[in-house]
DNA sequence: GTCTATAGCGGGATAGAC
DNA sequence: GTCTATCCCGCTATAGAC
């Protein structure tokens, strides 16, 4: 229902909502404050979306699907070495969550607030995203890049990488792609250089 | 005021409510919902509390005490290596996080939603124990141990111990020191090894 | 597709008896 | 220190006119 429901109209009232939602959080966010936003009436609202948590709903697919075309396309840009990949999509993920500053930053910190039904029909997108993640962790840790368990490496990154939202500021000098560098020389220890004697 | 009364019914009331904060968010948490847990009715809450905001303080203030003297206790067992250091400070804020499973969460998670009279109250608890961390980052890396600038090297690494509230399982069979072990072992070079000849 | 008006509910908080 | 009773408010969602 929601895949194919995409009105120009209701991505642009979706747009909005990721914004609200990012800067008050999905509770503290009321149909009301989306309206305005909106620039219609609370009531108007009901006619886009059948309820509050199909608003969610379709912010965290927005965000998601685009979080994922994104990097698949930051990939294909660079099919070179693992650290190339690596960088490129740590760069993407931190693209979508600091300059956009939106859809996707409710994917992450608002999951829990989708119901099941709602969880249940996204999960794949994230899972999808979270895939392609582990295979360019998967790259970098066969060539010797960095090293560890896969699983635990994976979620060590994302997690760096996701709570740069709480305390990143875009007035600052560091830009995304700034980011990601340090991040990388952090966990790969001649960066751009020669690979370890001891392969994992 | 929040310093001085420290009442053991007090303290216990406000262990229940960071269980119930961590589960539901704060926002979702009602204060039925909080007086069922306490075992007393809604009204009675207020005469421990001022109002729903109160308590949260409350829980972020023991959470973040709790933290900061647990990771003091720690560094003091062990004066030794860099490395042991800072194994000694992920593993303390670790298992503040996972095994206790409460306020040190509720401190991380929703510091957003205190008011900012609170905010100003407790951030220098805050700001006491980030700069534990930087210490034992800056020791790390004057010691070789690790690489990059210290400021990001401090949030990426607390980022990545943060973010395992969202993924980690109890009931697996990693318990949080393992994580600990991991987390280092991916940013040190050669862990319990020489130093790097390139010295940042 | 948007409006006005409002139903219906559940939230935080208070008052005063015990 | 806890209870009952209740106020008042703001929230989500609906109905029907335009």
């Amino acid at each position: 229902m929601n895949v194919v429901n995409e009105s120009p109209r209701r991505k642009e009232l979706t747009r909005l909502a990721a914004q609200l939602f990012v800067q008050e959080g999905f509770d503290r966010t009321t149909v009301r404050m989306l309206a305005q936003e909106m620039g219609i009436k609370s009531g108007s609202l009901f006619h886009h979306f059948r309820d509050k948590q199909e608003i969610l709903a379709a912010v965290i697919e927005e965000g998601t699907q685009n979080a994922l075309s994104i990097a698949r396309q930051a990939l294909e840009g660079c099919e070179d070495s693992a650290e190339a990949r690596l960088h490129a999509m740590a760069r993407a993920h931190l693209e979508t969550l600091l300059t956009d500053r939106n859809a996707h930053v409710v994917a992450l910190y608002e999951w829990r607030r989708l119901d099941a039904e709602a969880r249940d029909h996204l999960s794949h997108l994230r899972d999808a995203y979270e895939a392609l993640w582990e295979r360019v962790i998967d790259e970098a840790l066969e060539a010797g890049l960095i090293r560890g368990d896969r699983f635990l490496v994976s979620r060590f990154v994302m997690g760096a990488l996701n709570w740069t939202v709480r305390w990143y500021d875009p007035e600052g000098p560091r830009k995304p792609e700034d980011l990601a560098h340090e991040l990388i020389a952090m966990i790969a220890p001649a960066s751009s250089d020669a690979p370890l004697s001891t392969k994992v």
